[in-house]
DNA sequence: CTGTTAGCGCGTTCAG
DNA sequence: CTGAACGCGCTAACAG
């Protein structure tokens, strides 16, 4: 009797019980209104419960209704990744994004989480995550993938792998990824085509799977083109700019000018490209460079780089769908998922 | 071969009963061993029951403690911006690890969502986010964010309104900003010093109150210094690196250059700086040019644009410290904290 | 259409 | 140090 609109201080938090005696219906029906399981609730007593739950300010209690339903309508987004800003690489921020917008629409909620691989095995909190399913992108060696990737399996819950070219190793697991080799491939076409001899490729020495694909490809379609080129690989020790740069450095005083530099991603690529223009090396008549990904901060650097475009937002999005038709159907309507990637020329080959 | 049937049965969740049943012990102590109070259980049943915990791969479920204790250990993130992939802003992201890392080693957990200023009064998604509090970036015309900020204040949840700079309306919230009028200062002395007469300032024209107080900083600043200098704005119609060169190169149009342009941050400096080389006008001779944030994509374009520094990371890790001693001491212990900016010399001025 | 009963898995309380 | 009872808030399955 003491709250009007005025009185709003409930300490104790609203029920759907509470709700059920203002609106004098019982608890089964409140949850039936706020469930939307209207076949089951009469037009008028829907309209006065929905009334006392705007009044109360009633929420339903997330925690109570999972442990009932055994569902969290959450999924856990992980990143294996050594550096604590792993959200600031445009490919991880975009797959969030577009995990978490077609989550969203379908009241899903995402749970993000970086860690180290090293600590990935001791982390109780990957372990203790309340979802229904993850959406991963591991980094690191073959062997120190399969191991986290074994902690995940153990998990027994959905899991949907990002970027790893390896099958599917059960139901419960799907594989999403792009076309990484077939970039690669693309990319030495193109520079086959400009009579390429020698290239360098500059990568994180930090494993990404993607990555590694990439260089496969490449080799792949410099094989396949015929001519005799020379691959070098440097890797850069983080993925920062300075580190990518220095890397280059350590190479050119060393070698002979590449007619080629073929960075792992765009950020690596422009870094290269920063170098050869700060000792007054023409790009790209006298050094050809192409990097990859194509997302904004490519536009940033002059000449513009000729790259391969990923959609990594899609990518995000595509998972979210496997996981959204797992949770309701089941099962994974697909075990693995590549989407194509595009050649994008520039201003740089 | 199919590990398509096998063993998989409904099976069961693993419960702290049937670990207390293996290890031959009541619940209760079970429970003692998973939440680390050891003065409660000899060195012996503690080992035997961790035993079992392993052996039978027995994970706390989660929502059944939150509801016993009323406690999710999680906390909500959202992004208030018309930008679906909102993680992109290297801001964003920054705010997203710092806050992301911090918690987890509390062993809390993050929510993302993003989400359009005009859906949020109808979005359940945020209303029943299962979290213990609220860290919010927001944006949009005062107005509107005020609105916004009501429906949050009534959710009844520890908050934590990310850089906005107005005072915090009760107990429950906090405000964490960095000093952008500081900022906006710190450019105006550098371009005063330099003799600037007229400046084109360009922005977004989805509102941040982050660069509203960039630009206040900066017209006071050019107050204090005395001379009499011409400032003039065009936004942008959004975020994006076009839509910043569309309105640049509509203003260069129409007017004569300026002496200086400042972007409301280092992506829109980077916008600008490109039109003017791709004119042919010399950066900084004839025009000097100055951005905002000093993250890594301004490493990217040459030359290097003069900026002032956000510690988009550290604004992360000081929120989520700001919630952790909320959720444990029952009161945030400010209820505003504003981090310093740094003034960094680049080669565009 | 509406109400009743019976737990979901866990941690607090209080007794051994 | 250990165990038994109880209930957190919600909803499936049934009754009326």
């Amino acid at each position: 009797m003491s709250d009007h609109d005025s009185g709003r201080a409930p300490q104790k938090r609203v029920t759907i019980k509470d709700v059920a005696k203002a609106a004098d219906v019982s608890p089964m029906t409140v949850s039936n209104v706020v469930n939307g399981k209207h076949q089951f609730v009469s037009e008028p007593t829907r309209k006065a419960v929905e009334r006392e739950i705007a009044r109360l300010n009633y929420r339903v209690q997330h925690s109570a209704r999972s442990l009932r339903v055994s569902r969290r309508r959450s999924v856990g987004m992980i990143f294996v990744d050594e550096s604590p800003s792993f959200l600031v690489d445009h490919f991880n921020a975009h797959v969030v994004a577009g995990l978490c917008n077609v989550l969203s629409t379908a009241d899903h909620t995402v749970t993000v989480q970086g860690i180290r691989a090293g600590q990935f095995n001791q982390s109780s909190i990957i372990r203790n995550f309340a979802v229904d399913g993850f959406c991963v992108v591991l980094s690191g060696p073959p062997d120190a993938r399969s191991t986290i990737l074994d902690s995940l399996i153990n998990l027994d819950q959905p899991l949907v792998l990002m970027q790893e070219p390896i099958a599917s190793p059960n139901q419960e697991t799907c594989i999403v990824r792009q076309d990484d080799a077939g970039g690669g491939r693309l990319l030495a076409d193109h520079l086959a085509a400009r009579r390429v001899g020698t290239v360098l490729v500059v990568v994180p020495s930090q494993n990404w799977p993607a990555i590694d694909q990439r260089v496969a490809g490449l080799r792949e379609g410099f094989q396949a083109a015929g001519g005799d080129v020379r691959i070098d690989v440097v890797q850069a020790e983080t993925e920062e700019f300075d580190s990518a740069r220095a890397a280059v450095m350590g190479y050119l005083d060393r070698h002979p000018l590449p007619d080629a530099i073929v960075g792992g991603n765009d950020r690596f690529a422009i870094a290269a490209m920063s170098i050869l223009l700060d000792r007054g090396i023409a790009v790209p008549e006298r050094v050809k460079i192409t990097g990859f990904n194509g997302f904004e901060q490519r536009r940033y650097a002059r000449p513009l780089v000729t790259t391969v475009i990923s959609s990594a937002y899609e990518l995000g999005e595509r998972a979210g769908q496997m996981l959204l038709t797992r949770f309701e159907e089941g099962r994974f309507p697909t075990r693995e998922l590549v989407l194509p990637v595009h050649f994008e020329l520039g201003e740089t080959t």
